[in-house]
DNA sequence: GCGAATCGTGTAATCGATTCCACGAGGATC
DNA sequence: GATCCTCGTGGAATCGATTACACGATTCGC
């Protein structure tokens, strides 16, 4: 593969007038740009971003440790984190912690020793000292979605305490009473916060959370099924289940099914994070949206002005319901109320 | 960031020593090693990998260019991808092409500008003169899921011919005479090879495959919408469409929803690519299924076989069908004649 | 017409590693 | 006791870029 040399040696000037041909360095006569530039394209000569990298001490490229690639709503996060990032000049190297902190650890330490210019993390634990150790070496750091409380670094995430509360009032509104929730791992803050904020709603209609309707998942699809099922076989098993991701409302879907019962009538079910699948599951699925796509650009944005010197800024956009059929059948809009008219944060399907 | 000569000094040797160390070169002292550990230690050193890669001319880094992320295939064959490298030492760098050549372009130039080791590639299109350029200088690469005709690169992938050939057989069964497709892009290998497996199927049980049966798709869910609105639009519709990819029959899925039709009375639905959200759709689709890990995991050995000098090989594996309820209800099974006894490469999903 | 400013260019240092080569100390061989 | 290995080590070249600095050639001002 030819180097600068090769391009130097063909285009009869130094490495040094190359180079700057290369980075638009104004001093370069015309002539010996044309000439460089013809040496180029005659070699197919392309930089070697790894010495230059070297050199500069920047890779242009961003890290992105997520939880779970395989949950939808992380995969449509790390698209929109690329999209934005390109549109930056920057690359953007995914790492997939599988919810898992030893392999969390494995990225976070890996897209360290590649120098990358920052780091974009949803934690998948409270924060491993290799994680602490690189925020207080300096490490352009942002946290999206989940984030780790004490460490001072931007937070990009979704705040969905409206619209639970919203979701709670639906449910009240069908008549449910005895509501459970499947949590995502209290280490992580949207495990604890979605059980707060659900409690909190549920406190407002004077509904208890009995630690039996609490159950403790791990926001994989397995977890779901093995709780819903501990809910199935409760003396009084509850009406609702409020699932804390869409992989654990999968899971539960799987286990209502398993045992020839059906949603909503037998247990209804919701969601947190909605996906385009959820309108054409059996039922579909009644789920909080968050603004995946915006919270990925965001967060980018956040990460490169903290690269490039300027202030990053924290960012917290609302979470919105969206009403289906998994929770029983809801009161038939009238033309005279329209979903506007009925609150701001509520948006009933269109499906 | 601590570099190998503070760790030198530190220890009071030369670099060269604390290279030797760090590479488990054999001839280094015992006194002189465990200086240079406890350094590194006290340091909180970490060898910098943009260095190391220019120096020994290997990045221990595949990159991984594929038609779309979304696409719950692809993100499970990158994640399979992504264990399989980890466990031999490399890391992967995804670029997602969105079915779009120029970004597959971008991709593939970026990746080989910061010298990745090889290249897994399912091409979006026939082939663009950079990545012919690639295979020509000799860049180890290996296809997975689609390939490039006539050019000389190992192709890792699915043969879903008997599994269509299932189909076709499960349909025809069932009374169904009028079949239509979505097709995919037609420079894709998957896109035209579907429809070729599809119309060799019907031809065996003496159907015609139309024109006005075969849309043409791009693997996008929007195409999948489009032309079954197509074929809803037919003086004579199609009894059953046959989606060529997952996200088009989650179009198709849409189309037919939004008439206020049902699935599979008034059309019944099958596709390729089988997710775990096909179980719980309204109703269950029926799909083949592609042994998606085990594709990721074969494709990176034989790359990682090229890279490090041995000879890699193709491979193909079977895909099989998984019937569920989409094109109208099966048989019910007699316990005399269990799934296993019809057909080896049939699988009657249990849910 | 002479000193100063400007412009284009090349030389060489540098980034942080790896690795070839040379060298000195010590042990084995005769 | 001289010679030859072996072993541990350091010096220095190298990978492919960027960039500070120096230098010669023009051009400008007065």
């Amino acid at each position: 593969m030819a180097s600068i040399k090769d391009v130097a040696a063909a285009a009869g000037v130094s490495v040094a007038t190359v180079s700057r041909v290369l980075n638009e360095h104004p001093s370069v006569s015309a002539d010996a740009r044309t000439r460089v530039l013809a040496a180029v394209a005659d070699l197919g000569y392309r930089p070697n971003a790894v010495a230059r990298s070297l050199r500069t001490d920047q890779t242009h490229t961003l890290g992105l440790v997520i939880s779970d690639v395989m949950n939808p709503y992380f995969t449509e996060l790390a698209r929109s984190v690329e999209e934005e990032a390109r549109a930056l000049g920057y690359s953007v190297i995914i790492g997939n912690a599988d919810e898992r902190p030893d392999l969390q650890d494995h990225h976070v330490r890996n897209l360290l020793d590649r120098r990358i210019d920052g780091l974009l993390v949803s934690p998948t634990d409270g924060g491993s000292p290799l994680m602490l150790d690189a925020v207080r070496a300096g490490t352009p750091m942002v946290f999206v979605d989940r984030w780790i409380p004490a460490v001072d670094v931007p937070v990009v995430r979704a705040d969905g305490r409206a619209a639970v509360r919203d979701l709670v009032a639906h449910l009240y509104g069908l008549g449910h009473r005895r509501l459970a929730i499947i949590a995502g791992p209290a280490a992580t803050t949207t495990g604890s916060e979605r059980v707060e904020a659900f409690r909190a709603a549920l406190a407002e209609y004077g509904l208890p959370l009995p630690d039996a309707y609490t159950g403790q998942g791990d926001f994989q699809a397995e977890s779901g099924r093995r709780v819903t099922e501990g809910f199935l076989d409760l003396p009084e098993p509850p009406e609702v289940v409020f699932a804390a991701d869409n992989l654990m409302a999968l899971g539960a879907l799987d286990a209502v099914r398993a045992r020839g019962l059906r949603v909503p009538d037998d247990l209804a079910l919701a969601a947190f994070d909605d996906i385009p699948w959820f309108v054409h599951t059996d039922p579909p699925v009644t789920a909080i949206a968050q603004p995946t796509g915006e919270l990925g650009r965001a967060a980018v944005r956040a990460l490169v002005d903290r690269i490039e010197g300027r202030t990053p800024t924290s960012v917290t956009l609302p979470a919105r319901l969206v009403v289906r059929r998994s929770c029983g059948e809801p009161p038939t809009p009238t033309p005279s109320l329209s979903p506007v008219q009925r609150s701001t944060s509520v948006q009933r399907s269109t499906s």
